[in-house]
DNA sequence: CCATGATAGATGCATATACACATAGTTTGG
DNA sequence: CCAAACTATGTGTATATGCATCTATCATGG
């Protein structure tokens, strides 16, 4: 056990990804790319700093991985009032690809789900979500 | 809260991520570098492949970090009796920079652990390490 | 001992990701 | 209305990371 939260969290991450991308790789989809057509799915439309700040992600990250969708014409987008925002959306092909990812997804989430046990999952999803707010929180003494 | 397991882990992979780099910037260390120091310092000699299964990284991922940590002479090599291998372990200079980072990675954790609370972070530390295993066990019915 | 198949690590390629810095557009005090 | 400060995103650069594939070794059955 690494005494390390951050290390631990790098590690099991990366065995996470590993799993869902094998699953997910037939449809030709990364880990990332599937949480932004979750997210979009949601959300709707949303500026790219908004997306960043959903995802824990420096906005300029999302620069690159929304130019590889994008080639892919899984996202659309326009600018907002603000001509400096792009404002995101999923595009039909966009929506058409989550459609075909969500019973993947969704399998490789029961199995998960049931090896850990419902309340492991339940804790896990409530512990991250805790985790992030707690350190993106602006102006935390962390 | 996002609905995916692996979303979630990656999101707060990242933040943490962040919070640790920030505070080891000063000395020029990143997170999957610490790690790296902090694990051989517990194992002393392994080979790339063994670092790479504990890390639940794919070895060949390593010969790159592994390069860059030999550029600032962190770590020292041999082959092993089997002359495929690499047999890694830390250098003096690698048993200084651990040194160096001890302290700013205690007082992140220590923070850190005020703010989950203690038994918030026993869970983590015990919960990502059960999916750890769990998700990295061969012939699992994953 | 040798041909075969298996394994450890190296390399090419693609994506993920952060930060520093450059740019364009916005906001605001005067 | 304008200059200064601020903000959203693009770009250059570096590390992180996985997979396919290649090479050097090793292990094993004849």
């Amino acid at each position: 056990m690494l005494p390390c939260m951050c290390g631990n969290f790098r590690r099991t991450s990366r065995a996470l990804t590993q799993l869902y991308e094998t699953a997910l790789r037939p449809i030709g989809l990364r880990a990332t790319q599937l949480t932004i057509l979750q997210v979009l799915g949601r959300t709707g439309e949303v500026s790219q700093g908004q997306l960043g700040e959903m995802l824990a992600m420096d906005s300029t990250s999302l620069t690159r991985t929304i130019a590889i969708m994008r080639r892919q014409s899984w996202l659309a987008e326009r600018p907002g009032k603000d001509r400096r925002e792009r404002r995101l959306r999923l595009s039909s092909a966009g929506e058409a690809q989550l459609g075909r990812a969500m019973p993947v997804w969704e399998k490789v989430q029961s199995r998960l789900r049931r090896k850990l046990g419902q309340q492991a999952w339940n804790d896990l999803l409530q512990l991250t979500h805790q985790v992030t707010g707690l350190v993106t929180t602006k102006g935390d003494s962390l």
